[in-house]
DNA sequence: GACAGCCTCCCTACCAGAAGGTAGACAGGG
DNA sequence: CCCTGTCTACCTTCTGGTAGGGAGGCTGTC
């Protein structure tokens, strides 16, 4: 049976999905099992303790958000298009069910609880995504691309707790729209065409 | 022993710290048991299902926030002044780790994964937060004490994602300071002495 | 080419502990 | 006497995890 995705990306992609709507404690082995159709023993090879599985879901989650940040980059250069299409790219994923929420975002949420090795696997993300979009903002500043009324790091910040909760309500009142219709004023406000 | 709080109390509010750290599924019958010094089976007294618990514990929430709302626009007539304080709340329970996250705002995370009828709860209390919100930018555009840049309704839930985004942020960094710097460009912005 | 050895992957069977929950007894107060 | 609140003891199911075995594929050596 020549699988076109390997047994371990099988037990990732259905951990993601699990964890997705419950959380780290939200899932188990056995419910991995019973997706990708293996016995629970099975997924300890792969990923010897839970710990493992989840450290490397969040890691390739992140080398993921990387290489698509870059490929984004390559595609689009104007900051305020950038914005977009980062949160053009969460609107679908709402809009479609097909991966309604951040993984990291619902991590982050039960951060204390968490094993310290995810943990800080999760930081990490927040780090990179905020380091992106702070690059994104000054970039804006600079060139006039966009409308910016604090520091690039603060509005980066703002931009990004803005998507997170936007995320939330979405998922709290179990209609996408809303995501699109809170961030729809936020890009309008940075957007350099509608300055004071 | 003349307690200041019944044991049904003492459950809820353990239950509360438990829950805010990691979630519905993130803490147990015994943690509870551990804090209060009771045994866990005296918890299904007061308690008969977990979900019992539960649900109690957010209707309750619920509730002290429409309390704490209805009392605290009594002390605060200006629209701003609210918003301000609401936020202003939050930053004090994230500084001080007292209360460093909304129960609501953390169960949502996990919504999919929740009993149906917390699901139903939590919903609940983001229509409510949403409809205060709303009815405090509604009344500060007809006052012009507020300077909206879209429909109230729009500007309340674009706020309200921005707090929860914030907590969120100040969770993933480890740094409470993080949501007031997220949230002072908000509240900035809707100030109207600095209308454009 | 044959075969031994090893490696990968999955299996069955099992384990200890934790989960939520129940039954029934006992103490104390109204 | 009953009601409230707690207890001990116990149950079932699920949890992450382990032990050990078997099938199949690759490889090195004769």
């Amino acid at each position: 049976m020549s699988n076109l995705l390997t047994t371990s990306d099988e037990i990732l992609a259905s951990a993601r999905t699990l964890i997705t709507s419950g959380g780290y404690n939200g899932f188990s082995y056995a419910d991995i099992a019973g997706v990708v159709g293996i016995r629970k023993a099975s997924i300890h090879h792969h990923f010897p303790s839970k710990v493992d599985l989840v450290r490397t879901l969040v890691e390739r989650y992140r080398e993921d958000a990387e290489l698509g940040v870059a490929a984004l980059e390559q595609d689009v250069q104007d900051p305020l298009e950038l914005l977009k299409a980062y949160a053009g790219h969460w609107a679908n994923c709402i809009e479609d069910a097909s991966r309604p929420f951040c993984v990291c975002a619902l991590l982050a949420s039960e951060l204390p609880a968490l094993p310290p090795e995810i943990a800080g696997e999760v930081k990490a993300f927040f780090r990179f995504l905020s380091a992106w979009l702070t690059s994104v903002m000054e970039r804006g500043s600079r060139e006039g691309a966009l409308n910016l009324s604090s520091q690039p790091r603060v509005e980066a910040e703002a931009f990004m707790a803005s998507v997170h909760g936007a995320m939330l309500s979405a998922r709290a009142y179990g209609t996408p729209e809303v995501f699109p219709a809170i961030l729809a004023p936020t890009l309008q406000r940075l957007s350099p065409t509608v300055a004071q």
